[in-house]
DNA sequence: TGTTAGCACTCTCCATCACTGAGTGCTAAC
DNA sequence: GTTAGCACTCAGTGATGGAGAGTGCTAACA
């Protein structure tokens, strides 16, 4: 019994176990097919990377890993190209990491520097960076609005039917909504309300702010007729956010120039997920964990079918400790991973360094 | 001399005076063109568009036609395609306007009555309408933030060493800004502020607001030390808007299916353009006039290069008279320009009236 | 037993060629 | 001025036939 346990944990233990030189070769076919985008033949292998055996031996690895499922061949007269488990493999055993170049540090840090303040603008630049760097797309999400707590709230009365809702969120965010008024109020009123919702709502968790949460608080001007349900509906949706999570894309042409999507047919699908923030927004979530910082999909692992034939990098940033969002390259499979996982790694952590270090100072007034 | 003179009258009103038919012969090949974006031949036009004369005469028409340069042969053995001249022909004296069905004048009206409280999301449904019915690009640009003037102006304390600005202008555009202040600040300080800037500013031109004013306008504080230069010159940048031109753009994604774009280069080219906001933006100011309702410009026409196979319409929308900003078409140069100008009318219309009822809306108050 | 050289085989890619069909321009007749 | 007829041109298509890349298999070798 105990032989037979054995044995099945070294059956197990086979595909890390793969033969020295038989990872060789997939590491050679796979770097080879990233670099060049063309199926990689065994006499290519010997000449490039040298593994001091003939052709013929390469070949009987590759026929080998082709078997295992690692490599693919497309036609009979073809070299092979790697395989989902093959990329998968390569990711989790071979892949090195490439040292970054002093400059693409210093242009992260120039952009992360620039000014964590202001949400909006500070994440696209993030992904117009990455994606300059990467020379692929890039998606990022902002942490969704039910996130964090309440750090100041404003009502302007703009009119006597107008009211400008200010947020202040502690992830950073700053929202601003204006709110149209079915009934009429006046400056004063409008100020007594900011004055309550203040004093009730600063420091509360934003998702746990309701539409009863909201009644209860301002039912004194509800009972004076001051405030329709309507308004307290409008209220309630620009406090929640009202699943409004804003998500920024960038560097979307840098596709055009892969050679997987030379054909239109190929693009308009990848383009329909960069035209409805929905979809960009769904894959983004389903691929980034909730708490590793970085996740690596490929291919046939991605959730939409119109980007099975690409791969994803997702890193997470977090502010205190709390995952604050996520920034994600989107590449063909045959992406660059060694290269991007070292930019992202780089850059998530510059990115929740300069965010706390935003929150420290906010702490020390 | 005086018969002369009409002599020179007469050709000078060549151009307008084409005869009849072969303005029904350059309108069939290029109604036929913009459908189809295949060359037309004689045959095809004498069968679909009941001209009835032989297709030999037709090809004496399209032989004239090509002399005087409105229509072009590809190679020898095909048919014609529109040439520059052609199309700037048939926008100015032969094009139809295609009249809208219901459901797309509800469309308009319905994104237009929407929610022209907040422009950002509002340009950008309105470009998303527009690409759905038109399947062409969309461009918008709102007004210059140094257009229209202060309605209000509110400095929210955040922490001793951040304000936040918002700014209410008589565009409808509502701006917010972090600035952060090399100086500490109480609040009590920043409302005082706050009152200054109200009393000085509400009413005044955007554009006209400069370092000088401000300076002259908060000198107290600045003698106190309270403020430093930096923190002047932010807020400057911050309310003259600081060139910060928003543009908007939808629909990029059906040039896709356009035929002339079927070649990836090409999509290259015009990407190049929707990924630079800054280009976008030229593209629109150049194209679009100061005072007219509609302009159309015609590939060769086009400033840029990367869109010299393009047209564009441009629509002006007003606020009290006064351009409030543009929406713009952008399409192949064989694009629907009967539909399209028929759509661009009704919208442009359809905004300049929202927009000035809500400026009446406000003016009641 | 693992490695290698040699060789036949497969299949894509590319150029060539001929054919077809669409469309023209020209001429002569109406 | 219009039209029928005809010769001519040229893109597109499909078939054909190497050339080249790459494989798998076999047999020899260390």
């Amino acid at each position: 019994m105990e032989s037979a346990n054995t044995v099945d944990r070294v059956s197990e233990m086979k595909v890390e176990s793969m033969e020295e030189r038989k990872k060789r070769v997939l590491n050679a076919i796979i770097n080879d097919y990233i670099a060049n985008a063309e199926p990689v033949g065994s006499r290519t292998i010997t000449k490039k990377y040298a593994l001091g055996v003939s052709p013929a031996t390469v070949r009987n690895e590759m026929s080998d890993l082709e078997e295992e499922g690692y490599i693919e061949q497309p036609h009979t007269s073809a070299g092979r190209i790697p395989s989902g488990k093959g990329y998968r493999y390569y990711v989790d055993h071979l892949m090195e990491k490439e040292p970054l170049s002093p400059q693409e540090i210093h242009q992260i840090r120039k952009v992360v520097a620039g000014s964590v303040k202001e949400m909006e603008s500070f994440m696209l630049s993030c992904c117009n960076m990455l994606s300059r760097l990467t020379n692929y797309a890039t998606i990022a999400s902002i942490p969704e609005q039910g996130h964090g707590r309440v750090e100041n709230i404003q009502l302007l009365s703009l009119s006597e039917h107008q009211v400008l809702l200010i947020l202040v969120a502690s992830t950073g965010i700053i929202r601003h909504k204006l709110i149209e008024l079915p009934l009429p109020v006046t400056p004063a009123e409008v100020a007594a309300m900011e004055r309550d919702l203040l004093r009730n709502l600063i420091g509360c968790e934003l998702r746990s702010i309701n539409y009863d949460k909201l009644r209860d608080l301002l039912q004194d001007y509800q009972a004076q007729q001051k405030l329709a349900t309507k308004t307290l509906e409008l209220l309630e949706q620009a406090l929640s956010g009202d699943g409004e999570q804003r998500i920024f894309i960038g560097g979307v042409m840098h596709m055009l120039s892969q050679p997987e999507f030379r054909d239109v047919d190929k693009l308009k699908n990848l383009f329909s997920i960069f035209e409805q923030d929905k979809r960009a927004q769904e894959l983004i979530d389903s691929v980034s964990s909730d708490d590793g910082m970085l996740t690596i999909t490929i291919g046939s692992e991605m959730p939409q079918e119109d980007v099975q034939d690409c791969s994803m990098i997702v890193a997470n940033y977090f502010v205190n400790g709390e995952k604050a969002g996520s920034i994600g390259v989107l590449g063909p499979t045959r992406m660059s991973y060694g290269k991007t996982v070292s930019l992202m790694e780089q850059l998530s952590a510059e990115l929740s360094k300069a965010m706390s270090d935003k929150k420290k100072a906010k702490y020390t007034e």
